[in-house]
DNA sequence: GCGGGTATTAAGCGTGTGTG
DNA sequence: CACACACGCTTAATACCCGC
């Protein structure tokens, strides 16, 4: 997917109330841009950081800017958490994802469950599979790690999607590292050892695991490769 | 019965999307 | 076209429990 242009450079000063930056911006300026990702962003929101930010045509927005990448580690980022549902219709429909072809319909975020939604229903002859997509941003020694905190949200997805196992559906749990220095995807137990034990649960229940690399530059996010999970 | 500590629950942040 | 809600985590507030 291309990024919205054009981005604006700049250093982060602060990420705080969980949506808002404060961002200096290379001609000086200091902004308050709005951050797409509710998560901890461990490793992504330092001050210091370099970031890019778009600017949305939106009249009504009290924050015009939006957090789009962040420099971490030497690569570029990407902590836009709706941008994973996007990347994986893309790739699946481009045929980049081989574990998820043969579909005739995908649609996203479609209730079930109770009180949830699904990111990705696939349907088609193979019948119904289920895709929960989870956004990657911390890689520690070339080793993505899900999750960056405590979640007690991944955990119900989980159990959700082992419902759908026993309800005869495929379930996919898709891990999408929004950055180009993953090597494989592992739980992060030193962070969520209660998410790690479910997701090896989930693994042996019949919950697929997938693990996707996307390539992130400065104009475009996508999904590349396939990446091993590691358990 | 009271105080202190822990555990559970709820509010809230700004935007995008779906619904009325 | 206006409104309500989901998103998912942090922080605060409330409820609860235990010991004294």
């Amino acid at each position: 997917m291309k990024l919205p242009q054009p981005l604006y450079q700049g250093t982060l000063i602060r990420r705080y109330q969980r949506f808002l930056a404060d961002v200096q911006l290379d001609d000086g300026t200091v902004v308050t841009a709005h951050t797409p990702n509710t998560g901890s962003m461990m490793g992504c929101a330092l001050p210091g950081n370099r970031v890019l930010l778009s600017v949305s045509g939106n009249p009504g927005r009290k924050y015009p800017h939006s957090w789009e990448l962040v420099q971490a580690d030497g690569v570029w980022v990407g902590i836009n958490t709706m941008l994973p549902n996007l990347l994986a219709r893309e790739a699946i429909l481009n045929g980049v994802v081989a574990e998820l072809a043969g579909y005739d319909h995908i649609k996203l975020e479609v209730p079930y469950g109770t009180g949830s939604r699904i990111d990705l229903l696939l349907s088609g002859e193979r019948g119904l599979c289920y895709v929960e997509t989870k956004n990657v941003t911390l890689v520690r020694e070339r080793c993505a790690l899900f999750p960056d905190a405590v979640s007690t949200r991944g955990q119900k997805h989980l159990r959700e999607l082992m419902e759908m196992v026993r309800q005869g559906h495929r379930a996919v749990n898709l891990f999408v590292v929004q950055r180009g220095d993953g090597d494989a995807l592992s739980p992060a137990d030193a962070i969520d050892p209660a998410y790690g034990a479910l997701l090896r649960e989930a693994a042996q229940a019949g919950v697929e695991l997938l693990a996707y690399q996307a390539s992130v530059t400065e104009s475009e996010v996508r999904l590349s490769h396939s990446v091993p999970v590691l358990l």
